[in-house]
DNA sequence: TAATCTTTTCGAGAAATTATGAAGAAAAAG
DNA sequence: CTTTTTCTTCATAATTTCTCGAAAAGATTA
């Protein structure tokens, strides 16, 4: 699920953008202020930000040089038609792009995916708001990181790689461990077990995804049926 | 010197452009059809390219897809206004952005120097007061200068130049050493632990930001959760 | 329901990896 | 050439992860 991070002072505005992005797959978190909205880079992550020029309290502008101080996050700035000063500032600080107000629906998602395709050239897989990254080696749930070590990681890689398949532990050994091991194939299920409690402990589904199949092995359920 | 590659069918466009871009330090070569733009790029290299979406011959789009089948070099389209379904093809092929004719000269060079300003290996790099610069060799705190080696300032400089990615060992050692080093991957832990201590005693909060990876590597944490 | 098989849970020891401290080798500076 | 700095390596301490057995819980079959 790609995070998106809106910020504005009107709620109405947010509700909107927020509605427009959901039926596209886009999960959007939202900060009606600037400094809320560092608040919230700071604890999650995200793919792309969508700033609004025109804020009260801190503007959007001294908002997107903050945020440029730590983050590289993508930066798209929405502003009123033609501010072509606005424009240009918001560039100078650091902004990837820009749309003008009232914008095309449509033309937003593409400069959108623009800018989300070019930083997403890693391996991701994502379901229903988890989301593992072979590049950073992170499993992130709603931008949350989960800590697994490097067998958990790579088990649930695996297994998150190949939906509704079902992998025996002897199987599953041999991808992960190697050919030439002599590892236990119940080792698996200590494993197992650690992913299901760390996973759990965030608040993710878990028991609805990581299934055991009965005198089989374990997959990754693909239709969520929690 | 900044290299762009215009391409357009009139020859007067070329012309304009070239005249505009000049002045600002770019240095233009032109093409006035698709097939002689595939050849340039062939032989030459270039940082962006505008190409004009409305040609007789080999069309922009097309033109568009074959460049994309090679090189990645950044693309801005340049359309008629409120041509909507053509910029969204554009961007569906790969085009990284547009504008449309007539357009203003600033924005333009804005919209450049973004495309252009990502592609480049960056000199500086910041994070929560801790500033990194390339050219003098410098790696700032709060102002006060902390000291490294030339190993630890490269390495230091990589990591977080891709904050996020983790390095494994044997990578950093080919990216840092070269690829004909008979230096020990372990190597790599010293110079980790050196950065560390010496950042430290500054008072940056190093270990929230330069992370083991056990079983993998290091990586510059991009979500600072310090 | 009983018998049997499989999985889960738990914990402790084993194994693997990283951090640390220190010293010698190599390179650079004086 | 000598001194200083940087780089590399190694031993060992500290930490984290992995593994495996045993008991408990759960599923399946007869």
């Amino acid at each position: 699920m790609t995070r998106i991070l809106l910020i504005d002072d009107e709620q109405r505005m947010l509700d909107l953008l927020t509605l427009y992005l959901k039926p596209h797959g886009y999960y959007c978190e939202t900060a009606s202020s600037g400094r809320e909205a560092l608040q919230k880079l700071n604890d999650q992550s995200f793919q792309l930000i969508l700033l609004d020029i025109m804020m009260k309290d801190m503007n959007g502008f001294e908002t997107c040089k903050h945020i440029r101080r730590n983050k590289n996050t993508p930066i798209i700035m929405v502003t009123a038609r033609d501010q072509k000063q606005d424009i240009l500032q918001g560039f100078r600080l650091g902004a990837d792009d820009y749309i003008t107000k009232p914008f095309d629906e449509d033309i937003l998602l593409a400069r959108m995916e623009v800018l989300i395709r070019r930083q997403e050239k890693r391996r991701t897989i994502s379901t229903d708001g988890l989301d593992w990254n072979e590049e950073n080696h992170q499993l992130l749930y709603k931008g949350s990181e989960i800590n697994l070590t490097p067998k958990e990681f790579k088990l649930l890689g695996l297994l998150m790689q190949y939906p509704g398949r079902v992998f025996e532990r002897d199987h599953l050994l041999e991808l992960i461990w190697g050919h030439d091991s002599y590892t236990e194939s119940r080792t698996i299920d200590s494993h197992v077990r650690n992913i299901r409690d760390k996973v759990r402990v965030f608040g993710f589904p878990i028991d609805g995804y990581l299934k055991t199949i009965w005198g089989v092995g374990y997959k990754w359920e693909s239709t969520s049926n929690k």
